[in-house]
DNA sequence: GCCAACGTTGGC
DNA sequence: GCCAACGTTGGC
């Protein structure tokens, strides 16, 4: 247990402080699909471009190194879960967000005064395609909140009990 | 390209 | 602090 103050506790959903914890996390794979992040150093990428307050603040307070994440195309032909990852850093200030030329730039933001922050993810693994419409058909992962009616969050926790169903589907361990 | 849903902005 | 207008997300 070398990592720092991890603290916060998300009882909305059901996570305890120590429990390993899980996430879904939303890319466009235009800009970084699970094979650009396998063929990263590392495998693993700055997750940059975040600017909503809420999934910021799940890097920030909940998200821990090692937690587990299921790596979700979006806005492509076909969205769905393309592969497994892990969280491998803490929050620092992403530097997108001070760009003039990036189109995340926040005019807001001063190095002084950051308002986004990134961390690292590391890719474990591509998986089969799981689209979105396949979770959708599968009553036991209907509660999870990136199926939920105009959920838009880029950032989403994930049950434990979603994430082992979701993992034995895909074949392979986590 | 459409559009539902949601978040942010800014006038008051 | 309200809330209408506007912008964005993201599946289809």
């Amino acid at each position: 247990m070398t990592q720092g103050a991890a603290t916060s506790t998300l009882p909305e959903w059901g996570m305890t402080d120590t429990a390993r914890r899980y996430w879904l996390m939303k890319s466009e794979p235009d800009e970084c699909s699970i094979d650009d992040a396998l063929a990263a150093p590392g495998a693993t990428v700055p997750w940059t471009g975040v600017r909503n307050y809420q999934a910021r603040n799940f890097m920030r307070d909940a998200m821990r190194v090692g937690d587990g994440v299921l790596f979700y195309h979006s806005s492509c032909p076909e969205p769905g879960i393309a592969g497994l990852a892990r969280i491998a850093s803490t929050t620092r200030a992403d530097p997108t967000q001070f760009d003039p030329a990036s189109p995340y730039h926040d005019p807001k933001a001063t190095p002084e005064k950051p308002r986004w922050l990134l961390l690292d993810v590391q890719a474990v693994r591509k998986t089969r395609p799981m689209p979105l419409a396949e979770l959708r058909r599968r009553p036991e992962l209907a509660d999870m909140q990136v199926l939920q009616k105009g959920s838009r969050l880029s950032i989403t926790p994930v049950d434990a009990a979603h994430w082992d169903r979701i993992v034995a589907l895909l074949g392979g361990g986590a």
